[in-house]
DNA sequence: CCATAAACCGACTGGTCAGTCAATACCCAC
DNA sequence: GTGGGTATTGACTGACCAGTCGGTTTATGG
Protein backbone atom coordinates (compact mmCIF):
# COMPACT_ATOMS: atom_id res chain seq x y z
CA UNK A 1 0.00 0.00 0.00
CA UNK A 2 2.66 2.43 0.83
CA UNK A 3 4.53 3.74 -2.63
CA UNK A 4 6.93 5.65 -0.73
CA UNK A 5 9.09 2.10 -0.17
CA UNK A 6 9.34 0.07 -3.59
CA UNK A 7 12.32 -1.04 -3.36
CA UNK A 8 11.16 -4.11 -1.64
CA UNK A 9 7.98 -4.41 -3.46
CA UNK A 10 8.93 -7.54 -5.36
CA UNK A 11 6.10 -6.54 -7.51
CA UNK A 12 7.75 -3.57 -8.27
CA UNK A 13 11.41 -5.35 -8.50
CA UNK A 14 9.60 -7.58 -11.24
CA UNK A 15 8.07 -4.93 -13.27
CA UNK A 16 11.90 -3.13 -13.43
CA UNK A 17 14.03 -6.35 -14.32
CA UNK A 18 10.81 -7.29 -17.09
CA UNK A 19 11.30 -3.69 -18.62
CA UNK A 20 15.15 -3.79 -18.55
CA UNK A 21 14.94 -7.36 -20.24
CA UNK A 22 12.07 -6.79 -22.60
CA UNK A 23 13.99 -3.65 -24.19
CA UNK A 24 17.29 -5.42 -24.45
CA UNK A 25 15.99 -8.93 -25.22
CA UNK A 26 12.40 -8.27 -26.44
CA UNK A 27 9.61 -10.11 -25.00
CA UNK A 28 9.70 -13.95 -26.97
CA UNK A 29 13.72 -13.83 -25.62
CA UNK A 30 13.42 -12.92 -21.82
CA UNK A 31 12.40 -16.06 -20.27
CA UNK A 32 10.35 -15.78 -17.30
CA UNK A 33 13.54 -17.39 -15.04
CA UNK A 34 15.55 -14.44 -16.38
CA UNK A 35 12.98 -12.00 -15.21
CA UNK A 36 13.00 -13.95 -11.80
CA UNK A 37 16.71 -14.00 -11.39
CA UNK A 38 17.29 -10.51 -12.30
CA UNK A 39 14.58 -9.25 -9.75
CA UNK A 40 16.22 -11.43 -7.09
CA UNK A 41 12.70 -13.62 -6.48
CA UNK A 42 11.65 -17.01 -7.80
CA UNK A 43 10.03 -17.76 -10.13
CA UNK A 44 6.76 -19.30 -8.21
CA UNK A 45 6.31 -15.59 -7.08
CA UNK A 46 6.53 -14.01 -10.54
CA UNK A 47 3.23 -16.20 -11.05
CA UNK A 48 2.18 -15.31 -7.93
CA UNK A 49 1.82 -11.92 -8.82
CA UNK A 50 1.00 -12.58 -12.77
CA UNK A 51 -1.02 -15.39 -13.78
CA UNK A 52 0.78 -15.74 -16.80
CA UNK A 53 4.01 -13.93 -18.69
CA UNK A 54 1.35 -12.07 -21.21
CA UNK A 55 -0.51 -10.56 -17.70
CA UNK A 56 2.78 -9.42 -16.90
CA UNK A 57 3.51 -7.85 -20.28
CA UNK A 58 0.17 -6.05 -20.35
CA UNK A 59 0.04 -5.30 -16.65
CA UNK A 60 3.59 -2.95 -17.85
CA UNK A 61 1.87 -1.63 -20.70
CA UNK A 62 -0.72 -0.09 -18.55
CA UNK A 63 1.70 0.93 -15.88
CA UNK A 64 4.08 2.85 -18.59
CA UNK A 65 0.44 4.32 -20.20
CA UNK A 66 -0.47 5.81 -16.73
CA UNK A 67 3.28 6.88 -16.08
CA UNK A 68 2.41 8.67 -20.07
CA UNK A 69 -0.67 10.03 -19.36
CA UNK A 70 -0.02 11.53 -15.78
CA UNK A 71 2.66 13.74 -17.75
CA UNK A 72 1.40 14.71 -20.85
CA UNK A 73 -1.55 16.83 -19.91
CA UNK A 74 0.30 18.67 -16.84
CA UNK A 75 -0.09 22.44 -17.01
CA UNK A 76 -2.47 22.10 -19.80
CA UNK A 77 -4.76 25.17 -19.68
CA UNK A 78 -7.64 25.66 -21.90
CA UNK A 79 -7.91 29.32 -21.22
CA UNK A 80 -3.87 29.61 -22.99
CA UNK A 81 -3.62 30.57 -26.97
CA UNK A 82 -4.04 26.92 -29.14
CA UNK A 83 -0.55 26.67 -30.52
CA UNK A 84 0.84 27.52 -27.03
CA UNK A 85 -1.09 24.42 -25.25
CA UNK A 86 -0.13 22.37 -28.33
CA UNK A 87 3.55 23.23 -28.06
CA UNK A 88 3.02 22.64 -24.03
CA UNK A 89 1.60 19.45 -24.30
CA UNK A 90 4.11 18.66 -27.37
CA UNK A 91 6.91 19.51 -24.63
CA UNK A 92 5.68 17.11 -22.48
CA UNK A 93 4.91 14.35 -24.38
CA UNK A 94 9.08 14.21 -25.79
CA UNK A 95 10.54 15.13 -21.84
CA UNK A 96 8.30 12.05 -20.83
CA UNK A 97 9.97 10.22 -23.30
CA UNK A 98 13.28 11.29 -23.15
CA UNK A 99 13.37 11.20 -19.01
CA UNK A 100 11.35 7.38 -19.36
CA UNK A 101 13.10 5.85 -22.44
CA UNK A 102 12.61 2.44 -20.78
CA UNK A 103 9.17 3.17 -20.99
CA UNK A 104 9.06 4.81 -24.22
CA UNK A 105 10.37 1.76 -25.90
CA UNK A 106 9.01 -0.64 -24.63
CA UNK A 107 5.23 1.33 -25.73
CA UNK A 108 7.37 1.05 -29.19
CA UNK A 109 7.89 -2.53 -28.76
CA UNK A 110 4.49 -3.46 -27.16
CA UNK A 111 2.31 -1.59 -30.10
CA UNK A 112 4.13 -3.05 -32.73
CA UNK A 113 4.17 -6.54 -31.41
CA UNK A 114 1.23 -8.90 -33.04
CA UNK A 115 0.75 -9.89 -29.47
CA UNK A 116 -1.37 -6.92 -29.16
CA UNK A 117 -5.37 -8.40 -28.28
CA UNK A 118 -7.95 -5.86 -29.94
CA UNK A 119 -9.43 -4.57 -26.63
CA UNK A 120 -5.76 -3.31 -25.10
CA UNK A 121 -5.40 -1.38 -28.69
CA UNK A 122 -8.40 0.37 -28.24
CA UNK A 123 -7.53 1.28 -24.88
CA UNK A 124 -4.41 2.62 -26.11
CA UNK A 125 -6.62 4.66 -28.89
CA UNK A 126 -8.14 6.02 -25.74
CA UNK A 127 -5.12 7.63 -24.27
CA UNK A 128 -5.15 9.78 -27.46
CA UNK A 129 -8.72 11.57 -26.79
CA UNK A 130 -7.74 14.76 -25.03
CA UNK A 131 -5.18 15.46 -27.86
CA UNK A 132 -8.03 14.76 -30.42
CA UNK A 133 -10.41 17.00 -28.15
CA UNK A 134 -7.32 20.04 -28.84
CA UNK A 135 -7.25 19.01 -32.76
CA UNK A 136 -10.92 19.64 -33.18
CA UNK A 137 -10.72 22.22 -31.37
CA UNK A 138 -8.00 23.85 -33.36
CA UNK A 139 -9.99 22.45 -36.86
CA UNK A 140 -12.91 24.82 -35.14
CA UNK A 141 -11.20 27.81 -34.88
CA UNK A 142 -10.09 27.54 -38.01
CA UNK A 143 -6.27 27.65 -37.29
CA UNK A 144 -5.13 24.38 -38.46
CA UNK A 145 -5.90 22.64 -41.71
CA UNK A 146 -9.35 20.95 -42.86
CA UNK A 147 -8.05 17.35 -42.48
CA UNK A 148 -9.53 14.61 -41.11
CA UNK A 149 -8.38 14.75 -37.54
CA UNK A 150 -7.96 11.17 -36.96
CA UNK A 151 -5.36 11.86 -39.81
CA UNK A 152 -3.59 14.61 -37.76
CA UNK A 153 -3.29 12.28 -34.98
CA UNK A 154 -1.56 9.73 -37.17
CA UNK A 155 0.83 12.48 -38.74
CA UNK A 156 1.06 14.47 -35.37
CA UNK A 157 2.59 11.00 -33.62
CA UNK A 158 4.56 10.08 -36.02
CA UNK A 159 6.33 13.16 -36.10
CA UNK A 160 6.95 13.05 -32.12
CA UNK A 161 8.07 10.00 -32.53
CA UNK A 162 10.45 10.72 -34.64
CA UNK A 163 12.08 13.39 -32.83
CA UNK A 164 11.91 11.39 -29.84
CA UNK A 165 14.20 8.46 -31.72
CA UNK A 166 16.28 11.24 -33.00
CA UNK A 167 16.89 12.80 -29.47
CA UNK A 168 17.37 9.52 -27.96
CA UNK A 169 20.23 8.84 -30.47
CA UNK A 170 21.69 12.27 -30.45
CA UNK A 171 21.55 12.97 -26.62
CA UNK A 172 23.59 15.89 -26.58
CA UNK A 173 20.42 17.58 -28.27
CA UNK A 174 18.42 16.22 -25.40
CA UNK A 175 18.90 20.23 -23.45
CA UNK A 176 18.85 22.04 -26.81
CA UNK A 177 16.02 24.57 -26.27
CA UNK A 178 16.48 25.59 -30.27
CA UNK A 179 16.04 22.64 -31.55
CA UNK A 180 12.84 21.50 -29.31
CA UNK A 181 11.52 24.86 -30.98
CA UNK A 182 12.72 24.73 -34.33
CA UNK A 183 10.92 20.81 -34.05
CA UNK A 184 7.45 22.05 -33.11
CA UNK A 185 7.77 24.94 -35.65
CA UNK A 186 7.77 22.11 -38.74
CA UNK A 187 4.94 20.46 -36.64
CA UNK A 188 3.22 23.65 -36.52
CA UNK A 189 3.91 24.57 -40.35
CA UNK A 190 2.41 21.24 -41.33
CA UNK A 191 -0.66 21.21 -40.21
CA UNK A 192 -1.39 25.45 -39.44
CA UNK A 193 -3.98 26.92 -41.82
CA UNK B 1 17.13 -19.28 -62.75
CA UNK B 2 13.83 -18.65 -64.52
CA UNK B 3 11.98 -16.21 -63.04
CA UNK B 4 8.97 -16.25 -64.76
CA UNK B 5 7.78 -20.13 -63.04
CA UNK B 6 8.21 -19.21 -59.30
CA UNK B 7 5.47 -21.34 -58.76
CA UNK B 8 7.70 -24.37 -58.00
CA UNK B 9 10.61 -22.66 -56.55
CA UNK B 10 10.34 -24.25 -53.58
CA UNK B 11 12.60 -20.81 -51.70
CA UNK B 12 10.28 -18.36 -53.24
CA UNK B 13 7.50 -20.17 -51.77
CA UNK B 14 9.13 -20.29 -48.49
CA UNK B 15 9.14 -17.02 -48.87
CA UNK B 16 5.72 -16.04 -48.90
CA UNK B 17 4.56 -18.28 -46.44
CA UNK B 18 7.36 -16.65 -44.12
CA UNK B 19 6.26 -13.07 -45.14
CA UNK B 20 2.60 -14.14 -44.76
CA UNK B 21 3.36 -15.75 -41.47
CA UNK B 22 5.18 -13.42 -39.42
CA UNK B 23 3.13 -10.41 -40.46
CA UNK B 24 0.28 -12.53 -38.72
CA UNK B 25 1.86 -14.02 -35.65
CA UNK B 26 5.56 -12.34 -35.43
CA UNK B 27 8.61 -13.77 -35.94
CA UNK B 28 8.94 -16.16 -32.54
CA UNK B 29 5.81 -16.99 -32.66
CA UNK B 30 6.29 -18.54 -36.10
CA UNK B 31 7.93 -21.97 -35.78
CA UNK B 32 9.66 -23.01 -39.06
CA UNK B 33 7.45 -26.18 -38.85
CA UNK B 34 4.79 -24.18 -39.81
CA UNK B 35 6.31 -22.29 -42.52
CA UNK B 36 7.60 -25.11 -44.32
CA UNK B 37 4.23 -26.95 -44.15
CA UNK B 38 2.48 -23.87 -45.22
CA UNK B 39 5.06 -23.94 -48.47
CA UNK B 40 4.10 -27.22 -48.86
CA UNK B 41 8.20 -28.20 -48.26
CA UNK B 42 9.68 -30.56 -45.44
CA UNK B 43 11.19 -28.97 -42.39
CA UNK B 44 14.72 -29.80 -43.73
CA UNK B 45 14.21 -28.05 -47.33
CA UNK B 46 13.76 -25.08 -45.18
CA UNK B 47 17.27 -25.73 -43.65
CA UNK B 48 18.73 -26.69 -47.01
CA UNK B 49 17.78 -23.02 -48.26
CA UNK B 50 18.69 -21.09 -45.35
CA UNK B 51 20.96 -22.23 -42.73
CA UNK B 52 18.67 -20.71 -39.46
CA UNK B 53 15.77 -19.05 -39.07
CA UNK B 54 17.16 -16.37 -38.39
CA UNK B 55 18.87 -16.13 -41.74
CA UNK B 56 15.77 -16.37 -43.53
CA UNK B 57 14.64 -13.30 -41.69
CA UNK B 58 17.40 -11.87 -42.82
CA UNK B 59 17.21 -12.52 -46.51
CA UNK B 60 13.72 -11.86 -46.36
CA UNK B 61 14.40 -8.24 -45.43
CA UNK B 62 17.28 -7.99 -48.38
CA UNK B 63 14.33 -8.96 -50.74
CA UNK B 64 11.90 -6.61 -48.83
CA UNK B 65 14.03 -3.64 -49.10
CA UNK B 66 15.28 -4.57 -53.27
CA UNK B 67 11.65 -4.58 -53.62
CA UNK B 68 11.46 -1.07 -52.19
CA UNK B 69 14.62 0.48 -53.56
CA UNK B 70 13.70 -0.77 -57.09
CA UNK B 71 10.43 1.96 -57.03
CA UNK B 72 11.59 4.41 -54.39
CA UNK B 73 13.51 6.17 -57.16
CA UNK B 74 11.73 5.38 -60.45
CA UNK B 75 11.17 8.02 -62.52
CA UNK B 76 12.95 10.58 -60.44
CA UNK B 77 15.03 13.13 -62.57
CA UNK B 78 17.75 15.56 -61.08
CA UNK B 79 16.58 18.20 -63.64
CA UNK B 80 13.20 18.58 -62.70
CA UNK B 81 12.48 21.09 -59.72
CA UNK B 82 12.83 20.68 -56.45
CA UNK B 83 9.60 19.91 -54.96
CA UNK B 84 8.34 18.35 -58.00
CA UNK B 85 10.86 15.56 -57.32
CA UNK B 86 10.43 15.08 -53.48
CA UNK B 87 7.27 14.57 -54.68
CA UNK B 88 7.46 12.08 -57.07
CA UNK B 89 9.80 10.21 -54.36
CA UNK B 90 6.96 10.54 -51.75
CA UNK B 91 4.14 8.89 -54.05
CA UNK B 92 6.47 6.24 -55.40
CA UNK B 93 7.22 5.21 -51.60
CA UNK B 94 3.49 5.49 -50.85
CA UNK B 95 2.27 2.87 -53.70
CA UNK B 96 5.16 0.72 -52.89
CA UNK B 97 3.89 0.60 -49.42
CA UNK B 98 0.38 0.34 -50.37
CA UNK B 99 0.94 -2.15 -52.98
CA UNK B 100 3.20 -4.61 -51.13
CA UNK B 101 1.63 -3.95 -47.57
CA UNK B 102 3.08 -7.57 -46.17
CA UNK B 103 6.78 -6.31 -47.38
CA UNK B 104 5.97 -2.84 -45.73
CA UNK B 105 4.34 -4.54 -42.53
CA UNK B 106 7.67 -7.22 -42.27
CA UNK B 107 9.77 -3.90 -42.76
CA UNK B 108 8.37 -2.35 -39.79
CA UNK B 109 8.22 -5.55 -37.84
CA UNK B 110 12.08 -6.43 -38.59
CA UNK B 111 13.21 -2.89 -37.84
CA UNK B 112 11.62 -2.42 -34.71
CA UNK B 113 13.01 -6.00 -33.63
CA UNK B 114 15.50 -6.81 -31.13
CA UNK B 115 16.75 -9.04 -33.39
CA UNK B 116 18.21 -6.86 -36.03
CA UNK B 117 22.14 -6.76 -35.78
CA UNK B 118 23.69 -3.43 -35.77
CA UNK B 119 25.10 -4.41 -39.35
CA UNK B 120 21.66 -4.76 -40.95
CA UNK B 121 21.01 -1.36 -39.07
CA UNK B 122 23.53 -0.08 -41.02
CA UNK B 123 22.69 -1.36 -44.31
CA UNK B 124 19.44 0.20 -43.43
CA UNK B 125 20.47 3.20 -43.49
CA UNK B 126 22.25 3.23 -46.57
CA UNK B 127 19.23 2.54 -48.30
CA UNK B 128 18.22 6.30 -47.74
CA UNK B 129 21.49 7.42 -49.09
CA UNK B 130 19.90 8.90 -52.29
CA UNK B 131 16.80 10.73 -50.18
CA UNK B 132 19.53 12.16 -48.02
CA UNK B 133 21.33 13.11 -51.45
CA UNK B 134 18.22 15.33 -52.27
CA UNK B 135 17.46 16.64 -49.11
CA UNK B 136 20.77 18.28 -49.28
CA UNK B 137 20.44 19.62 -52.56
CA UNK B 138 17.32 21.19 -50.70
CA UNK B 139 18.82 22.77 -48.38
CA UNK B 140 21.90 24.16 -50.30
CA UNK B 141 19.09 25.69 -53.07
CA UNK B 142 17.97 27.52 -49.85
CA UNK B 143 14.26 25.73 -50.45
CA UNK B 144 13.75 24.03 -47.33
CA UNK B 145 14.73 24.94 -43.85
CA UNK B 146 18.24 24.82 -42.34
CA UNK B 147 18.07 21.95 -40.21
CA UNK B 148 20.34 18.61 -39.35
CA UNK B 149 19.66 17.09 -42.86
CA UNK B 150 19.96 13.68 -40.80
CA UNK B 151 16.91 14.82 -38.57
CA UNK B 152 14.86 15.80 -41.87
CA UNK B 153 15.01 12.37 -42.62
CA UNK B 154 14.03 11.33 -39.21
CA UNK B 155 11.00 13.41 -39.71
CA UNK B 156 9.98 12.90 -43.02
CA UNK B 157 10.07 8.62 -42.81
CA UNK B 158 7.88 9.25 -39.61
CA UNK B 159 5.57 11.41 -42.12
CA UNK B 160 5.76 9.10 -44.72
CA UNK B 161 4.84 5.86 -41.96
CA UNK B 162 2.19 7.86 -40.50
CA UNK B 163 0.50 8.34 -43.65
CA UNK B 164 0.42 5.14 -44.88
CA UNK B 165 -0.32 3.73 -41.71
CA UNK B 166 -3.48 5.87 -42.19
CA UNK B 167 -4.13 4.48 -45.59
CA UNK B 168 -3.62 0.91 -44.50
CA UNK B 169 -6.42 1.57 -42.45
CA UNK B 170 -8.38 3.49 -44.52
CA UNK B 171 -8.21 1.86 -47.79
CA UNK B 172 -10.83 4.03 -49.28
CA UNK B 173 -8.81 6.78 -49.32
CA UNK B 174 -6.03 5.11 -51.57
CA UNK B 175 -7.01 6.25 -54.63
CA UNK B 176 -7.81 9.58 -53.58
CA UNK B 177 -5.30 11.65 -55.09
CA UNK B 178 -6.58 14.79 -53.50
CA UNK B 179 -5.44 13.29 -49.77
CA UNK B 180 -2.14 12.32 -51.60
CA UNK B 181 -1.53 16.06 -52.59
CA UNK B 182 -2.99 17.29 -49.44
CA UNK B 183 -0.60 15.14 -47.33
CA UNK B 184 2.44 15.56 -49.29
CA UNK B 185 1.41 18.90 -49.13
CA UNK B 186 1.79 18.86 -44.96
CA UNK B 187 5.04 17.56 -45.50
CA UNK B 188 6.31 19.99 -47.70
CA UNK B 189 5.24 22.87 -45.43
CA UNK B 190 6.93 21.23 -42.49
CA UNK B 191 10.33 21.62 -43.97
CA UNK B 192 10.00 24.04 -46.90
CA UNK B 193 11.87 27.75 -46.11
C1' DC C 1 2.00 -18.12 21.90
C1' DC C 2 -0.89 -19.91 18.46
C1' DA C 3 -3.57 -19.99 14.20
C1' DT C 4 -4.32 -18.77 9.70
C1' DA C 5 -3.54 -16.84 5.49
C1' DA C 6 -0.73 -14.75 2.33
C1' DA C 7 3.93 -14.39 0.37
C1' DC C 8 7.60 -16.89 -1.23
C1' DC C 9 10.54 -20.59 -2.81
C1' DG C 10 12.78 -23.58 -6.58
C1' DA C 11 12.84 -28.33 -8.38
C1' DC C 12 10.15 -30.33 -11.71
C1' DT C 13 7.05 -31.36 -15.88
C1' DG C 14 4.92 -31.39 -20.31
C1' DG C 15 5.18 -29.35 -24.40
C1' DT C 16 7.38 -26.88 -28.10
C1' DC C 17 10.71 -25.88 -31.47
C1' DA C 18 15.26 -25.07 -34.12
C1' DG C 19 18.03 -27.72 -36.35
C1' DT C 20 19.99 -32.73 -37.73
C1' DC C 21 20.57 -36.70 -40.41
C1' DA C 22 20.15 -40.82 -42.93
C1' DA C 23 17.64 -42.21 -46.61
C1' DT C 24 15.43 -41.42 -51.11
C1' DA C 25 14.28 -39.02 -55.47
C1' DC C 26 15.86 -36.30 -59.15
C1' DC C 27 18.99 -34.58 -62.62
C1' DC C 28 22.49 -34.33 -66.02
C1' DA C 29 26.96 -35.19 -68.10
C1' DC C 30 29.72 -38.69 -70.07
C1' DG D 1 23.03 -46.64 -67.92
C1' DT D 2 26.05 -45.14 -64.56
C1' DG D 3 28.30 -42.05 -61.30
C1' DG D 4 28.04 -38.00 -58.64
C1' DG D 5 26.05 -34.13 -57.26
C1' DT D 6 21.98 -31.69 -55.65
C1' DA D 7 17.15 -31.36 -53.93
C1' DT D 8 13.91 -33.23 -50.81
C1' DT D 9 11.95 -35.72 -47.16
C1' DG D 10 10.19 -36.19 -42.23
C1' DA D 11 11.13 -38.62 -37.98
C1' DC D 12 14.00 -37.47 -34.43
C1' DT D 13 16.86 -34.98 -30.70
C1' DG D 14 18.44 -31.90 -27.30
C1' DA D 15 17.63 -27.55 -25.39
C1' DC D 16 14.69 -24.50 -23.49
C1' DC D 17 10.81 -22.54 -21.19
C1' DA D 18 5.94 -21.34 -19.26
C1' DG D 19 3.67 -22.63 -15.69
C1' DT D 20 2.86 -26.05 -11.42
C1' DC D 21 3.05 -27.70 -6.90
C1' DG D 22 4.23 -29.15 -2.39
C1' DG D 23 6.41 -27.19 1.02
C1' DT D 24 8.52 -23.22 3.99
C1' DT D 25 8.68 -18.58 5.75
C1' DT D 26 6.62 -14.30 7.22
C1' DA D 27 2.92 -11.17 8.73
C1' DT D 28 -1.23 -10.35 11.28
C1' DG D 29 -4.53 -10.52 14.69
C1' DG D 30 -6.42 -12.79 18.73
Amino acid sequence: MDQSEPSTDKKELIFRAALRLFNANGFDRTPTSQISREAGVATGTLFHYFETKEELINALYLRCKDSMLREVMAGFDKAVPFRAGLRRVYGNLIAWAINNSGEYLFFQQFSNSTLIGDKTRETGREKFGPLLDILDEGVRQDLIKTVQPDYLLYLISGMVMSTTGYLLDHPEKQRDEGFLEQSFGMLWDSIRQ
